[in-house]
DNA sequence: TATCAGGGCCTAG
DNA sequence: CTAGGCCCTGAT
């Protein structure tokens, strides 16, 4: 099937913009982005087109939210005043880039297992994860593995995450499982909480400091506010705006700012470093 | 082969 | 509030 999308919308940049860890590219422009059970297959076409492989319902239900298509990202981008020069380059690079919106126990625990580790360390541990405890699905002739649920990682013990490379974040990935499983936490629910509510819930996982509250507020509530600010962004507030954090500035937009920051970043490493 | 930092957080002082 | 320590990887 193809389906038309007019926004500013960029595969690759989606795919190593560092939110998700399970996207990979193929040598002929094709995606494979994987959400709970869904398995979808897309690639570009003329025309701002693209050929994808599940059906419109799937598209309108599934895809649709988790590229946050209904956002004018167009719109947002020009709406940064032309003062601000250094985030007018950076969302220039990073025109096309979408705030994905995730399911949230997959994102709670990908970036608990984020802290202090490259992207391409992440992603095998997540994919090691998936393989070992998440439920195959036949797709397109490969066999995956969705994101193992909290109930499948009941019974997974610290061994077990230290086997995954979890490292010192074993106990942290335990604690996340039981307080879910438990009710103590429920992803659910809190989603209906105010952006500093959801930040102090997500907090009360052992692990889960500001940073990755506002990653999973961000990548997974699509709590477009929050800012999460890593080492990659104090740099940039170190070095671009004289030590004052501008997200205060940016408003209900802010974590798309900080998005295209994080992008620029991590393409121009060489530079900043 | 050795070294270093990587999308931080916890605990102690 | 600030400083170490942490478990392991990928990059040089």
């Amino acid at each position: 099937m193809e389906v038309h999308i007019p926004d500013l919308f960029d595969l690759k940049k989606i795919a190593d913009s560092g939110q998700c860890f399970r996207a990979v590219s193929r040598p002929d422009g094709t995606y494979r982005f994987i959400t709970g059970d869904q398995v979808l297959y897309i690639q570009k076409a003329p025309d701002g087109c693209y050929r994808v492989s599940c059906s419109q319902e799937v598209w309108d239900r599934v895809w649709r939210p988790y590229f946050d298509l209904e956002r004018n990202y167009r719109e947002i981008s020009a709406a940064i005043p032309e003062k601000d020069a250094f985030l007018r380059r950076a969302a220039q690079a990073g025109a096309g880039i979408r705030i994905l919106r995730q399911d949230p126990w997959e994102t709670l625990v990908t970036f608990i297992i984020s802290q202090r580790k490259s992207i391409p360390a992440i992603r095998s541990v997540v994919e090691m994860l998936s393989e070992r405890y998440g439920t195959a699905v036949h797709v397109s002739g490969e066999t995956l593995h969705t994101f193992p649920t909290a109930a499948q990682m009941r019974d997974v013990g610290e061994e077990d995450y230290i086997a995954c490379k979890a490292g010192y974040r074993a106990p942290y990935l335990c604690d996340a499982v039981e307080q879910v499983l438990s009710g103590r936490l429920d992803l659910e629910k809190i989603s209906a909480l105010p952006d500093d509510q959801l930040i102090a819930a997500l907090e009360g996982v052992r692990g889960v400091g500001v940073k990755v509250a506002n990653c999973v507020a961000l990548f997974a509530y699509g709590r477009a506010a929050c800012a999460p600010v890593d080492t990659w962004i104090r740099k940039i507030i170190q070095q671009e705006y004289r030590g004052r954090n501008p997200f205060d500035r940016y408003g209900a937009a802010a974590g798309i700012m900080q998005q295209y920051f994080f992008y620029y970043a991590q393409s121009h490493k060489a530079e900043t470093a």
